[in-house]
DNA sequence: CTGCGTGCAAATGGTTTGCACTACG
DNA sequence: CGTAGTGCAAACCATTTGCACGCAG
């Protein structure tokens, strides 16, 4: 199962270390798009050592070498995303939760839209959705 | 021009302080969607003894009486856009610049799409594309 | 006048940095 | 073994806070 992250480690010639397979879990358990403090509150229980500071560097270094993306969000705290494929994000308005929307027949829509319609001065290279609203309780 | 500034403002039962006004000029005439220290920065010429503290306590209640709005970004310092319209974000990979994007034909597009397929369990407020690429030069 | 808004300076807190040490390959 | 990676603690810096004063209404 991390054997994925291995592998693209590898790829990158990053080397396998506990701490940086740990971070990955960790973003990749914890739902809801995890904080740095989420993933060292997460990761104290299994690996009480890890320090703050490395789980900062690997998390850059992860999203530097396209393992795990940054989150836009309106807050300053910074929000990690371990799903790479194409999806779009669900905000919600009351409380922080921030959940994964794929939908491929919008995905579709959308690229076919810009496909005809260039805008002027600017070359496409992805477009998301942040969708705000609620969730049902 | 900042007439409708001050009507909001006393809408709102804020004050129309000379604070208040210069940063939300500020805002509007610097382009690329400033930062506090760009807000800063650019008042200091005319006014160069509104303080940091304020300036952060303005664009806060501003944002909180929608008089602004906070962009999203992946960055941990925070922007804002004075434009309240329903619009969209270029963001440039190489700059840090980000555009405005208005596109009725697609705000059309994606409404009626929302239209029919519902998402469960999440109630659609507003939806915003962010659209990452790069500017020609 | 009266309280909302401001200035100031100190405090906060998420993130970064530097360096000696560790361990992956 | 040699170097990328880690731990630690101090430094950083955008933002927040508390309080006395000032000014808009």
């Amino acid at each position: 199962m991390t054997h994925f992250f291995r592998e693209k480690l590898k790829e990158r010639g990053l080397k396998v270390t506990p701490q940086r397979v740990a971070i990955y879990e960790a973003i990749v358990n914890l739902k809801n798009h995890p904080t740095a403090e989420n993933v060292i509150e997460y990761i104290k229980t299994n690996h009480p050592n890890i320090s703050v500071g490395t789980v900062y560097k690997v998390l850059d270094s992860l999203v530097e070498n396209e393992l795990l993306k940054k989150v836009k969000t309106e807050k300053d705290i910074m929000r990690y995303d371990a799903i790479l494929s194409n999806h779009h994000h669900l905000y919600c308005i009351e409380t922080e939760r921030i959940e994964d929307y794929e939908d491929e027949n919008l995905n579709v829509l959308i690229s076919n839209y810009f496909k005809n319609k260039k805008i002027k001065n600017f070359k496409v290279q992805d477009i998301k959705l942040q969708i705000t609203g609620k969730f049902n309780k």
